[in-house]
DNA sequence: AAGTTTTGCAACCGCTTATAG
DNA sequence: GCTATAAGCGGTTGCAAAACT
């Protein structure tokens, strides 16, 4: 790209936004929409570049987003996600609506990868640290990258085995599915279809590779009388494979999050006077919810479980698609 | 109470990817 | 196919607040 042409042509604000910039850019989107967010400034009459002006967006005025603690839920979540496709923040982030990139990655480096490795696990192989210097300490060697490379950082460029991609597109398929029906958090579901092909040994139904609820919940067709219950019901069994802890509060259950459409020009200008009036009527509402969820669990310990968990089904990963697959 | 260190988050920077002409 | 521009992404930095000494 050569340099940001919207960032020379003048002196330009940098830095913290103040409320009277937000307000304008909020101003300024909920009119017209952003359009060509090099033209934002200007019309919004901003003295930044458009670039910082979408991040600014994107990253803190949406409506949409949650804000707030990262609930245990939300971080086995990540961790999960993580294993699969590693550093892929965007990626990530678009399996937890109201989370932005930019927040799922502060997340990660100022909180989540202390609480793995206090648990004895390497966030970037999410391996036992133990097993990871047994094992020549081939992430240190490497400088960071992987011992065990995720399935997306292997799938995604370059030399992708038909096989890889289709174990990924499972992957994620089953994602967008359950969460299309859920309407809240994607999870992934470890399982393989049984046809998934005779190059993969190992089906879903070896109840020692996968816990009952993981693979049961796989194959399980969504029953007739499933309502929203179905997303809180499939989140037990996701978030507690090993044992069956993390149970859904019952104020907090999937059913009981406001869902708000994203990227809807129409539905900005619905919210925007509403919006404009009292900051994030939206998304503090979500917040409010999930907060006394998130508590103390941001500086607690309550990683044991889902942190082993999620190693564990890396494990499993490794062990269905073998070493090699990685 | 004051100084220092640590932590968490917002924002920037530079690179890559997508798209239009 | 090439080039310019815009958008998207991930790594990194800077700073304010909190925690610690």
């Amino acid at each position: 790209m050569g340099g940001h042409s919207c960032c020379y042509k003048q002196k330009l604000r940098k830095g913290l936004w103040s409320p009277e910039e937000d307000e304008k850019l909020v101003k300024h989107i909920t009119e017209y929409g952003h359009g060509c967010w090099s033209t934002v400034p200007k019309q919004a009459g901003l003295q930044r570049c458009g670039k910082s002006c979408r991040l600014r967006w994107i990253n803190y005025l949406r409506p949409d987003l949650k804000r707030g603690t990262f609930s245990q839920q939300e971080e086995d979540l990540i961790i999960e996600l993580h294993a699969v496709l590693g550093n892929r923040w965007s990626k990530i982030a678009a399996h937890l609506p109201g989370r932005t990139d930019n927040e799922i990655k502060n997340q990660w480096n100022s909180c989540i990868k202390k609480k793995l490795r206090q648990r004895g696990i390497d966030p970037n192989t999410h391996k036992a640290i133990a097993e990871v210097e047994a094992g020549g300490g081939n992430a240190a060697k490497n400088g960071g990258i992987p011992a065990t490379p995720t399935l997306e950082s292997t799938t995604s460029k370059g030399s992708s085995s038909p096989a890889k991609d289709f174990a990924l597109d499972q992957l994620l398929a089953t994602h967008e599915s359950a969460s299309s029906s859920m309407g809240y958090f994607q999870l992934p579901q470890l399982s393989f279809a049984p046809d998934l092909g005779s190059s993969l040994p190992i089906t879903d139904t070896n109840p020692e590779l996968f816990p009952a609820s993981s693979s049961s919940m796989a194959t399980m067709p969504k029953p007739s009388w499933v309502g929203e219950d179905y997303c809180s019901i499939v989140l037990q069994s996701a978030c507690s494979f090993d044992n069956g802890v993390f149970p859904w509060p019952p104020e907090l259950g999937p059913d009981k999050e406001e869902q708000i459409p994203l990227g809807n020009k129409n539905e900005d200008i619905k919210w925007s006077s509403e919006y404009l009036h009292s900051a994030f009527p939206a998304s503090s509402a979500v917040q409010a919810q999930s907060q006394p969820l998130h508590g103390d669990s941001k500086r607690g310990s309550q990683f044991g479980i889902s942190g082993f968990s999620t190693w564990h089904q890396n494990q499993q990963l490794q062990d269905i698609f073998g070493k090699d697959f990685f």
